[in-house]
RNA sequence: GGCCCAAUGGUUCAGUCGGUUAGAACGCCGCCCUGUCACGGCGGAGGUCAGGGGUUCGAGUCCCCUUUGGGUCGCCA
């Protein structure tokens, strides 16, 4: 039977009580985690938001009712509890517990709610399998260490809005049904009811709202905005997240990127209490890809690539010289102190360069003087000299080379650089190293489109000096897009916008939109580019990988209350699902099923 | 869409070379126990070995397909 809370009033939270309470009248509420009978004494463990509190049952001082509710108590049933506390008697203290030097002795228990035995342990180092946890996920969002990640989800969204209101921002919320803009991700479409076979997208972001504000002379904008793309999920990739999103007018790079690196600053010191020291370092993506094979390089280690073509240019190893003489590049990465790697482990590593794309991988290992390795001896003394002189090799390294065109390069020797720091143990996650990447391409070349696409959005404005070469050569064209990374996570991005309409009509142009495309596509946003737009510019936080990174969870899934699986479904709820015809009716939609299906 | 990994009582796992009745820990149920906190003691219940098919005298074990979940490539302006 389950009993009413009434003339009764939570005085505190678990967690919250200490000696200092000593002998006071306490009532906690929570559940039980955990029920130790001795007999004619029972030891309970209550659990609410804040943690742990052990409370003393004993018959002489509860009376013999409410001890009989005691003795029925099991895990997850919801309690009531009026009691004293005291220091804990005999057994003496519990160090594992922030509580562990007092409990409550109860003088009255009431059960509240019943409940069955849960599927799994409510505990931190739950083994139970991630599908299991995700169709309990209320259940498993019990767990200490959830509870932990949405709390300090919570402390990092107030620190951004108490920072960005300082700095006179404006929260301002963005529509969810809004036009699809088929230039991107692929978007969720919403049918409309009342416009029969038209749709809605949802936002992928509020890229163009946002702008519409600065026209609008709202000058800052801020929102934690809710953004949708219908791609393949991965760890840190989820269909709906969220973007701690801002723009700004009347400012140049310099003045976003500081803004944002005190922001970074604040939430830090607020919510972790972790100084990081300003300025952020600050490379360019040529320089990026150059020294770390990556456009989000992870700073935390060195590792960096080494360019051979010096060497390999007319080297007696044909597989360099070809490549050199064919416009392509030869680098390579020094694995300090790997040098006595078994072969079986370089082949390993062989085969994910070709995993990435690389034809191969060239090694030389140097020991006690010794040389060992794939391609020596199509080397001479004075070149394999030079190689060790480019690579800074010591006596112990490991040199592991690939030669390819310079795009597979980057991407091969990149994640090589991560196993290899994988490897050595390199990626520590109590270090927070940031770094700013800046002059990102404009532009990209799309195989499949056939034509060159934004690399960051299509209102990105070009770096002023490569204006001319977007009529030229657009691939070569440098935006004014930055994006901060943290430890080989790319956190966040922005850039300055065009704020002229014939610069972005010229951009459309780039884009291979002709003008009657543009204007059915963005056509109210160049309307609007006719009645005066501020210079303007912004950034977009990914909120899940930040608090993901904070929580050093291996997952956004750690950090998101009801996150979806694999394939965008939630098994908790099953969504999504088929819905009635009848609503279907209403949108005017039918169903194709596939052949064969009636 | 491709590739890789996993699935055995409620949970986490073991299960040898294919061979008798599939084991353990935790949890669960019952009894006992006055200082436990991984409480302890005694007893007990609980299995469609994910599903389907195949090989075999014999399959948890080998093979194929499917399902579910995870990782990853493509994709993610």
């Amino acid at each position: 039977m389950n009993e009413s809370m009434a003339g009764m009033k939570r005085t505190h939270y678990a967690a919250e009580l200490s000696m200092s309470n000593a002998n006071e009248k306490v009532t906690v509420m929570g559940w039980v985690q955990k029920r130790r009978n001795l007999g004619s004494v029972i030891f309970l463990d209550i659990r609410d938001r804040s943690g742990l509190i052990q409370v003393f049952l004993d018959e002489p001082v509860l009376g013999p009712e409410d001890f009989a509710k005691g003795e029925r108590l099991r895990a997850e049933f919801v309690v009531a509890v009026e009691g004293v506390v005291q220091r804990r008697g005999d057994g003496g203290v519990n160090p594992n517990l922030k509580t562990g030097e007092i409990e409550i002795r109860a003088t009255a228990l009431r059960i509240l709610n019943h409940a069955e035995t849960p599927p799994f342990h409510i505990e931190d180092d739950v083994n139970a399998k991630e599908d299991l946890r995700l169709k309990y996920r209320y259940l498993d969002l019990r767990r200490p260490v959830l509870q932990k990640n949405l709390i300090l989800r919570h402390k990092v969204t107030t620190a951004a809005r108490q920072f960005l209101d300082k700095e006179g921002f404006l929260e301002i919320e963005t529509p969810m049904l809004t036009r699809s803009t088929p230039e991107g991700a692929r978007d969720y479409l919403v049918p409309s009811r009342i416009n029969q076979g038209m749709f809605y997208a949802l936002p992928q972001s509020p890229q163009i709202f946002k702008q519409l504000l600065m026209l609008s002379g709202y000058d800052r904008y801020m929102q934690i905005a809710k953004c949708f793309r219908d791609e393949d999920l991965r760890a840190d990739r989820q269909p709906e997240f969220t973007q701690i999103d801002m723009e700004l007018s009347f400012v140049n790079q310099e003045d976003i990127l500081d803004l944002n690196e005190r922001l970074l600053q604040y939430i830090f010191k607020q919510v972790m209490d972790m100084e990081l020291s300003l300025p952020f370092k600050r490379i360019t993506y040529k320089e990026a890809m150059e020294r770390f094979g990556s456009d989000k390089p992870d700073m935390r280690f060195g590792l960096e690539l080494k360019d051979l073509a010096e060497l390999a240019a007319g080297c007696g190893f044909s597989v360099f010289a070809d490549t050199i003489k064919s416009g392509g590049s030869v680098r390579a990465i020094n694995a300090k102190g790997m040098a006595e790697l078994p072969r079986k482990q370089i082949d390993a590593l062989t085969e994910l360069c070709k995993y990435h794309g690389a034809k191969g991988m060239a090694y030389l290992a140097v020991k006690d003087g010794e040389v060992k390795s794939s391609f020596a001896k199509f080397l001479t003394e004075t070149e394999i000299q030079k190689l060790l002189q480019l690579t800074e090799a010591e006596d112990g390294d490991l040199i592991l080379a690939v030669a390819d065109k310079e795009e597979v390069v980057f991407k091969v020797l990149g994640e090589l650089r991560l196993e290899i720091a994988r490897r050595l143990n390199y990626l520590d996650k109590n270090v927070y190293d940031f770094v700013w990447v800046t002059e990102f391409p404009l532009l990209e070349w799309s195989e499949e489109q056939g034509r060159y696409m934004a690399k960051h959005h299509p209102f990105t404005t070009p770096m002023e000096e490569d204006i001319p070469l977007l009529d030229t050569d657009p691939g070569k064209v440098r935006a004014v897009a930055y994006d901060i990374c943290l430890n080989g996570n790319e956190l966040g991005g922005g850039s300055l916008r065009i704020y002229h309409r014939h610069l972005q009509e010229k951009m459309f142009e780039a884009l291979g939109f002709s003008k009657e495309e543009a204007y059915e596509r963005f056509g109210f946003l160049l309307d609007a580019f006719q009645y005066g737009v501020p210079p303007h510019g912004g950034l977009a936080f990914g909120l899940d990988r930040m608090v993901m990174l904070m929580a050093k969870a291996d997952s956004i899934r750690e950090v998101i209350a009801f996150p979806k699986v694999k394939d965008a479904s939630d098994p908790m709820s099953d969504a999504p699902n088929i819905v009635e015809e009848k609503q279907l009716r209403e949108l005017g939609i039918q169903v194709i099923k596939p052949e064969g299906e009636k």
